[in-house]
DNA sequence: AGGCAGGCTTTTA
DNA sequence: TAAAAGCCTGCC
């Protein structure tokens, strides 16, 4: 089916932006997206219409959702005011496109678990692995093979050894305890979904092997907590160069996670030298 | 209490 | 060889 999208929709830059470990470029302006049991082929046609390989039904209580296509973004740019900040001004206008995916909070915990220490080719590398090894099997409507991301009761019962080859390192203890609690129900990721702010971390950093970035990420990319905003080294980098005088997160609120996005990107755009 | 150093598996450039 | 969307432990 064709889709006409009239908001900000880059699939590139999404793509690029660090938030998803399973896309996979299937050629110009073109990705195959695997999403909990589903996959997605979805390619821009020039203009604001994209070609997907899905019915109406399917677009409307699947992707809809996962593009998070009912928020309007171009909105929550406008709201930067060029005068008072400069540039963030800029690295929205230059990162335009982006939108923050409305991901399984499970998957997105383990994605976040293994990207520590890791670049994200790398990353991507081991959950593709994990997939594999654990996933079910299925046939998209290509012809070709993807794999399923597994459920914490798989990996829980994955051994320590088929953890490993994934490339998992020190981390398969980590996604090993987070399986455990999230089988358990010890942590309640749906729950969280309309938890504030502070009990949502201190819930995720209780988790071992989740510090307070990671459990951010999960808190964004996992859970739409908007609001939340990732502080790696990048962003830190940023925030000391461009805000000296401290960034105004107040006056950015509920959207910071949006902003951290655009400042994010645009500093790995130009650190690869454009 | 809160900050800092060192270590950690593996892949990528 | 160093760096990579960090976190844990031990020490002060």
């Amino acid at each position: 089916m064709i889709l006409t999208i009239n908001d900000d929709f880059d699939l590139e830059k999404i793509a690029d932006s660090g938030q998803c470990f399973r896309w996979e470029r299937t050629g110009e302006g073109a990705y195959r997206v695997l999403h909990q049991d589903r996959c997605l082929r979805i390619a821009a046609l020039g203009g604001r219409r994209f070609s997907l390989d899905c019915s109406e039904t399917e677009l409307e209580t699947v992707w809809r959702d996962y593009f998070d296509l009912d928020e309007d973004y171009g909105q929550i740019r406008a709201r930067i005011d060029p005068a008072a900040d400069p540039f963030l001004c800029a690295a929205a206008e230059r990162e335009r496109g982006i939108r923050i995916l409305r991901q399984d909070p499970w998957e997105t915990l383990v994605c976040f678990l293994i990207s520590q220490n890791k670049n994200i080719p790398a990353i991507r590398r081991s959950v593709a692995l994990l997939a594999e090894a654990c996933g079910t099997p299925r046939t998209d409507r290509a012809g070709a093979e993807y794999h399923t991301f597994p459920g914490p009761e798989t990996v829980a019962a994955l051994d320590g050894d088929a953890l490993r080859r994934c490339g998992l390192g020190y981390r398969c203890a980590y996604v090993h305890a987070a399986a455990e609690a999230v089988r358990t129900g010890q942590l309640d990721l749906e729950r969280l979904r309309d938890a504030d702010e502070p009990s949502t971390l201190s819930a995720l950093t209780g988790l071992y092997g989740v510090g307070i970035k990671v459990a951010s990420c999960v808190s964004l990319f996992g859970l739409h907590h908007m609001d939340a905003f990732p502080m790696d080294v990048w962003i830190r980098r940023v925030l000391a160069v461009a805000y000296p005088n401290g960034y105004p997160f107040d006056a950015y609120a509920p959207y910071n996670g949006v902003y951290q996005q655009y400042m994010f990107a645009y500093a790995r755009t130009r650190a690869k030298g454009e």
